[in-house]
DNA sequence: GCCAACGTTGGC
DNA sequence: GCCAACGTTGGC
């Protein structure tokens, strides 16, 4: 199993209104490394939720329930997207202070690339954030 | 509101 | 195919 994370600004789509619709398409991502990674993504994978801009936290944990599939958002078919189901909160949603501030999450792509908008995480990077938030 | 990083576009 | 101009993202 892999894991990932992915980025939504709060103001557009925020973890509560994830955790009250449960399962969402995952659409409108337009870059080709995170179309890549999308498409890399098996069901029963995990993501980080992570609030972007407004917030700079990871907030929550989500599963891939749907792979890869044309993005309906896209009308020229170029573009994919897939579904996520929310899993759980972070009790202890881990800032990008935090993250920053841990030499152990220096490679996380998160921070090398601060623009992807979704990008893997290892799972030594994944168990560090679990602790951090609390899990 | 500013700016760095970086992707895209278009002229040559 | 190169590169300058420009737009967007996202941290601060």
């Amino acid at each position: 199993m892999a894991y990932w994370l992915i980025k939504s600004e709060p103001d557009s789509f925020s973890w509560q209104e994830q955790l009250a619709n449960i399962v969402e398409p995952w659409t409108g991502v337009r870059n080709h490394q995170a179309k890549k990674n999308l498409a890399a993504m098996r069901l029963g994978d995990k993501a980080f939720f992570y609030h972007s801009n407004t917030g700079r936290e990871i907030v929550g944990i989500v599963e891939i329930v749907k792979e890869a599939y044309p993005d309906p958002t896209d009308e020229m078919g170029k573009w994919v997207c897939i579904d996520v189901k929310a899993c759980s909160s972070l009790p202890h949603p881990v800032t990008l202070q935090q993250i920053k501030a841990n030499p152990a999450l220096s490679e996380l792509a998160l921070i090398r690339q601060s623009r992807l908008s979704v990008s893997p995480v290892s799972d030594k990077h994944w168990d560090i954030l679990c602790k951090m938030g609390g899990i």
